[in-house]
RNA sequence: GCGGAUGUAGCUCAGUUGGCCAGAGCACCUGGUUGUGGCCCAGGGGGCCGAGAGUUCAAGUCUCUCCAUUCGCCCCA
């Protein structure tokens, strides 16, 4: 028996790898657009930093986490997601003492000891955008509008933008309380899950899918009825940067967010075409972290993109074609022919060289299935004048071009 | 962590109430006379029927246990 992939960890293959690596690239091209930089983190880090920053009494902290000790007995995590990570990095490299404010994304793995299903893997791949030193909601709106950017830039449609603000930590505070009394009232109407959750994370009763339809979900407390003046006009400024620029968004009442350092403004990007999932990005305001890690009392805003939620959504992407493919008819021209494929490939072109000691027949077959524009052979012939026939694929010509015009050539063929 | 569904060739699946040698389509390979792909035709390679136990004269087919996949719950990107 052979040695069997681990659950919820993916081998990537095209075409799917190449979604991958086309989301990177319009990554690494919105983000420093937007001013942003390329930071890249270990998977590794102390259990502790999670700990701390997402939240000891949170499902990710307390049974998702990949968990181990090191060599000295010290307990580790493999990160289940970046944020914390990037606070951790930016306190060690003392960023905020160079600049006012910086500007940070990274993409790589995440882990997260969790059912795997659809849109959800135990290793999974997120863009992670952090913005640090600013608590202008100008921030904020920089920040969604590079999510909605770059996600528009990969060509996917049909996602909704949902806002909320959850205020500071005491408009949350007298929040809470009314929501509890609110849904102390109706507890008997509440599922088994929303009645546990009532007192633990009376917040996360809001987004329950069950009970969506009950009335008194429906005129329960809304989040920013408790906003303070300022959080409130902060909220309202982000807003209403986004309505002048175009941005579209939903109000949404019960966007609550899992992790528990955010505060203020946070925002989700949200499909139904993702299985059970909906999120496909989150993100929000964490202005006490920083501090809460130890650091100085920076406040920061940001996001992260879940990229096999973006990969299910982007559709076919069409792998590029090849120029051309190489074939060889005799052992006597693979050495002119394999030096051909080499100057193709000098001058900018794409492709492949035949390997097979099989006929003819099998070898245009293998140029075929390439792709290739052009299929290049070689034969004793076009040897001996130093040339090669050249056979467009497409309409099935064919004519003799010298070796060293060959790269025009097929350049020119475009 | 909890449910449901599924696991037969590289892929999509057939395999009747358990009964001879395990099948199809697609894909792959080789041919269809001298050095030409795609269409067509002919031939071919390839499966410990997810793994392990059990019931039986006999198991791809029934039972159990694992493992995996998948869709949900939970949670989140």
């Amino acid at each position: 028996m052979s040695i069997a992939r681990i659950n919820g960890f993916a081998d990537m293959f095209e075409p799917e790898s190449t979604a991958f690596t086309f989301m990177e690239s319009q990554c690494r091209k919105i983000f420093p657009a937007y001013g942003f930089k390329e930071v890249r983190l270990p998977v590794l880090e102390y259990t502790d930093l999670f700990a701390r920053s997402i939240g000891t009494e949170t499902d990710v902290v307390q049974k998702e986490m990949y968990t181990f000790p090191d060599s000295k007995g010290k307990p580790t995590s493999l990160r289940p997601e970046a944020t914390a990570g990037m606070m951790r990095a930016y306190i060690a490299a003392s960023l905020h003492a160079r600049e006012q404010v910086s500007r940070l994304y990274t993409f790589g793995p995440m882990f997260r000891h969790e059912r795997p299903q659809k849109g959800r893997m135990r290793q999974f791949h997120q863009i992670d955008c952090e913005l640090l030193g600013s608590s202008s909601p100008v921030a904020d709106a920089d920040v969604v509008s590079l999510l909605v950017h770059f996600v528009s830039s990969l060509g996917i449609g049909g996602l909704t933008l949902r806002m909320n603000s959850l205020g500071c930590a005491s408009c949350r505070q007298t929040y809470r309380q009314a929501l509890i009394s609110h849904f102390e009232k109706h507890e008997a109407e509440l599922c088994e899950d929303c009645r546990r959750r009532l007192h633990a994370n009376p917040l996360r009763v809001l987004d329950c899918k069950k009970d969506r339809e009950l009335p008194c979900m429906l005129d329960a407390p809304r989040l920013l009825d408790y906003n303070c003046p300022d959080c409130l006009e902060h909220y309202e400024t982000v807003t209403g940067l986004l309505k002048d620029a175009g941005i579209a968004y939903v109000q949404d009442d019960r966007l609550v967010r899992g992790l528990d350092y955010y505060c203020r403004t946070t925002f989700e990007l949200q499909s139904d075409a993702i299985g059970a999932q909906t999120a496909v990005a989150g993100g929000g305001r964490y202005d006490g972290l920083v501090k809460q890690l130890g650091g100085p009392d920076i406040p920061g805003i940001g996001f992260a993109c879940g990229m096999e939620r973006l990969a299910l959504l982007l559709g076919e992407r069409q792998l590029q074609r090849p120029d051309f493919f190489v074939v060889s008819l005799d052992p006597s021209c693979t050495a002119f022919a394999f030096k051909l494929a080499q100057s193709l490939r000098h001058a900018g072109l794409s492709g492949e060289t035949g390997y097979g000691s099989s006929g003819m027949k099998s070898a245009m077959r293998q140029a075929g299935k390439s792709g290739a524009r052009f299929a290049v052979i070689v034969g004793t012939d076009e040897l001996s004048r130093g040339a090669c026939a050249v056979k467009n694929m497409d309409q099935g010509t064919q004519e003799e071009v010298p070796a060293d015009a060959l790269a025009t050539y097929i350049a020119n063929k475009d």
